[in-house]
DNA sequence: TCAACATATGAGCAGATGTTCATATGTTTA
DNA sequence: TAAACATATGAACATCTGCTCATATGTTGA
């Protein structure tokens, strides 16, 4: 595949995507949501820590468009954002698993 | 696609990775080494930086296995180990272009 | 409307990270 | 072998990051 090559926003934009990656926080919370979506506490309890935590790993996960979510009742469902969430990942994994 | 959960050893590989592509000095390396081999001193030209800084990045890239290296006399010449960088640095623009 | 529940947010702190500077290591050529 | 060249490396420092703690915001049901 060509492609042209990136200016210098994009490169930064491209390594502000990575970073939100590059966390074994963020990374189980996409891992969660691979099946369900899940609301904040379900996530917190699944992975074992503090709702204030998850909330603001959310916030980043939310802001650079991997995940989305919608109010039910008190509750806030968090749902991956899109199919390239899963790509990333499992190219990730090709990687390391060679 | 369908995998298995990975464990939690995997979960901090795989962020570990990311973390990797997460820093725009080391995007901007691998865009450089896209279409060629380049020398530590070539590089740090190309992306105006000191010979160390360069060096210090390209030894991180190097032990992801993001890259790889040989001796050619005096120089050292770098290039992608492989075409999971190309793809996954390709997802994550299809993801920010969107 | 008020209490209970669910989530978000800001400040603060400890640990991680990228660059610089000085210098070490390794290679070639005179 | 010595000088010149190319790269690697370690320490130090400033910045960034993720978590905790306290508290604010928002929603529902009595």
């Amino acid at each position: 595949m060509h492609r042209e090559l990136p200016n210098e926003d994009e490169l930064y934009d491209l390594a502000e995507l990575f970073k939100v990656f590059g966390d074994s926080t963020r990374i189980r919370i996409l891992f969660e949501l691979f099946d369900d979506e899940l609301n904040v506490g379900d996530i917190a309890d699944k992975l074992n820590m503090t709702q204030s935590a998850i909330s603001h790993q959310l916030k980043i996960l939310k802001q650079s468009k991997l995940v989305g979510n919608r109010r039910e009742g008190k509750q806030i469902m968090y749902f991956l954002a899109d199919d390239h969430v899963r790509t990333i990942i499992d190219q990730g994994i090709n990687h390391i698993e060679e």
